[in-house]
DNA sequence: ATATATATGTTCGAATACGAACATATAGTG
DNA sequence: CACTATATGTTCGTATTCGAACATATATAT
């Protein structure tokens, strides 16, 4: 029962961006499920029989080379759905979906999906404006891997995660970040260690809080702030649905 | 009148792949252009009044940093199209796209690409998966700019750039394959050289042949097949369309 | 409370790429 | 032909990251 107050699919603001109409005749598929740390939504190849749409956790797109070095494409938390290739066309990619960050989501089944799309209205608009963003927070990525130091890639990691959550501190080890990264975990380690000390977060063992969200934005390279600006560019409507379910649900 | 010989739509694959019947109704509605080394074909977030079909150009997407850095997102041969953030929604895209080798291709207008979109036909879904594909290209930018070297890389532009063309030459600078890698020129040079050295390409002046394309594919990265799979797996009917095209032309 | 697994901190030599300076070579131009 | 702009080759010191080894600290289980 307090699950029902807890969780709702306009907690999914590509969810809620839609008219009320496409809303409830979605809503009425969702299926609510609790996504644990660490769990692989998707492996690299595979096929997808449900797209999901996180409410409080976060999904990691990442690609894993064959000799297991792995680097990370994008994220995805509550602005958005894992799934895209399914609308696409495509049915698989060549990347492999974890959770990282535990949470709840919905998860709608594949044939579902497709049905929407195709029906062309507002979801198709959505959805496609959604996988634009998300292109160019795959494109900053490479862009930043290529310029940019680990220090300045974990501020964007920071900044890019905790938008995508409700809140400010995140349970990930530095191991596990440095995989996200595609840097050792060594490297993790020192360029949190600077953050720390200059007071910016607070970090143990797999525990991190923002303290200075602000500072981060000082230290941030401009990759953060391209993806910020496209995502709220491409999909307004969500920053509005972002605002009605805090009146909603009275926080 | 040679120049009505030399050039036609089905030289762009992703035309030639479509049925008859919409090949046909599109056809008359594109228009021939040259396409000089260098133009810029649009500027980060500018808008497109035109979507481009390469024929024997290619087309570079490149991401300019603020401190005038740069680094190659794709590229955009004969295979695919340019513009694909019009029919995604987003109408622009942060990034810049610069004609990486001249040459040929067809254009569009805007407008009456969106209404062949909007028809929801084969056209909707070539597109869709060809902006797949393109997508598969960027995330595997990004892996290969956290994990490889410049040699690989290297290797990887060159075999990702002659796929693209008809020949296994093409006009490009060290300086220029340079801001493409976002790497030093003198890291091209050197690298370039070790190529040379082996015997695998023939390098002169802003000119580059490829002597051993089996060598190349030796020496390159993981990162070359997984995108050279991906566009064969989703677009299946290019490979199709590139045979008949070379029947038609009589090559 | 102790043991153990896990997370984080630290160090050091090696490898790679960078930035800058300069040398050489070739295409075009007058 | 001589001149000039452009392209390529080479070198050297520096910075960053890597890979590996090892030290320390904290949670969890028994």
């Amino acid at each position: 029962m307090t699950q029902l107050l807890l969780h709702a699919p306009h907690q999914n603001f590509l969810l809620a961006a839609l008219p009320e109409e496409d809303f409830v005749r979605i809503k009425a598929m969702l299926e609510l499920v609790p996504m644990p740390l660490g769990q692989v939504l998707y492996e690299s190849g595979g096929k997808l029989h449900y797209v999901y749409f996180p409410t409080t956790s976060i999904i990691s797109l990442l690609y894993v080379l064959e000799n297991g070095a792995s680097a990370e494409i994008a994220v995805v938390g509550n602005e958005g759905i894992l799934g895209i290739s399914l609308f696409m066309g495509g049915e698989t990619t060549p990347s492999r979906a974890v959770v990282q960050s535990a949470g709840f989501g919905y998860r709608l089944k594949a044939s579902l999906l497709k049905q929407e799309f195709n029906r062309g209205g507002p979801m198709m608009h959505l959805l496609l404006r959604y996988t634009q963003a998300l292109i160019t927070q795959m494109t900053q990525t490479a862009v930043c891997n290529r310029h940019h130091s680990v220090d300045q890639q974990l501020c964007r990691w920071l900044l890019l995660s905790i938008d995508r959550l409700a809140s400010d501190e995140l349970s990930m080890t530095q191991e596990l970040i440095a995989n996200m990264l595609g840097v050792r975990r060594e490297g993790v380690t020192e360029a949190a260690g600077k953050l720390q000390k200059a007071g910016l977060i607070d970090y143990s063992r797999g525990h991190i809080k923002v303290l200075n969200r602000a500072g981060l934005e000082k230290k941030v390279c401009e990759c953060y702030q391209v993806v910020k600006t496209e995502f709220d560019r491409l999909l307004p409507d969500l920053k509005r649905a972002h605002h009605q379910t805090l009146s909603k649900t009275g926080i």
